[in-house]
DNA sequence: TTCCTTGCAAAACTTTTGCATTAAA
DNA sequence: TTTAATGCAAAAGTTTTGCAAGGAA
């Protein structure tokens, strides 16, 4: 089942269903940060969340993005990545997936699964287990 | 060759000579974090080595840490971690490797390279080469 | 009412920068 | 002496927080 069904005039229906799932209080500004950010895989900073509102004319506030943001990550609707040290990157995608990295662009483009393949990984320390991995594939343009 | 002889006594002349490979005029402020963050392979914030550094009574400001931690990433001499966003990790070993992070306590552990093997990895874009890989196996406590 | 959410501004943090002073070659 | 590095303080950028006001149940 995917978490970004591609009819496009019911994903406030979806993400309100969602938010409930969470139990979530659906308010107008997180309905609309979770309509904006669901309704496709993408990787945005706050920022730019931020912005992408207000220009279409929403009233939101810096504090309320993060805080929803945050509160959104916490229960895994949403997943914090940070791939540089200048900012956090919100990935609507949650599903088990890693990243192609443009250095120069600062482009991030998700790696399925299936298509990294490790044949050999090292056994945890002891007293811990494996939470997660963080794959990372820095690209660069071909120096032809 | 290891970059981290295990004579303790000649670390300073090592660091010395390693930035002179660099080009790297070595100030008294140069040597000291130099010595301290090549001494062994290790994983530091830019305040812990100016906490270290104060501690054992030098006379750095914050600025200059910065200056001078951004000046030896630029020449290779260590490298900039992003693992988590909260601060930069600066890491005296500039081989190739991969890292444990224990989320709870923040703890970095080096995965020397010859433990994880890809047996298939994607395609970089067109236009793209890969410059390198991330990987950051993320560890909790286990749940016994 | 009662509790939760929002917005604003200020604070907190990390990192960078401008500029006068100091140290290195 | 000439150039580069340092320290300090201020600035810049991101994220968090305190608190009064607003909204939902």
């Amino acid at each position: 089942m995917d978490a970004f069904a591609s009819s496009s005039q019911d994903i406030a229906a979806r993400c309100q269903r969602r938010l409930a799932d969470c139990g979530i209080r659906p308010t107008a500004q997180r309905m609309r940060i979770a309509s904006l950010l669901l309704a496709e895989p993408q990787h945005l900073s706050a920022e730019q969340i931020l912005a992408s509102l207000r220009r279409a004319g929403a009233r939101v506030s810096k504090a309320t993005v993060y805080n929803t943001l945050n509160l959104f990550a916490s229960h895994g609707l949403i997943r914090q990545l940070s791939v540089d040290g200048a900012r956090a990157w919100f990935d609507s995608n949650v599903d088990a997936h890693y990243h192609f990295h443009d250095v120069a662009t600062g482009t991030l483009i998700d790696v399925p699964v299936p298509e990294v393949e490790f044949s050999r990984l090292p056994p945890p320390p002891p007293g811990t287990e494996v939470e997660g991995i963080d794959l990372v594939i820095r690209l660069r343009k071909t120096g032809s």
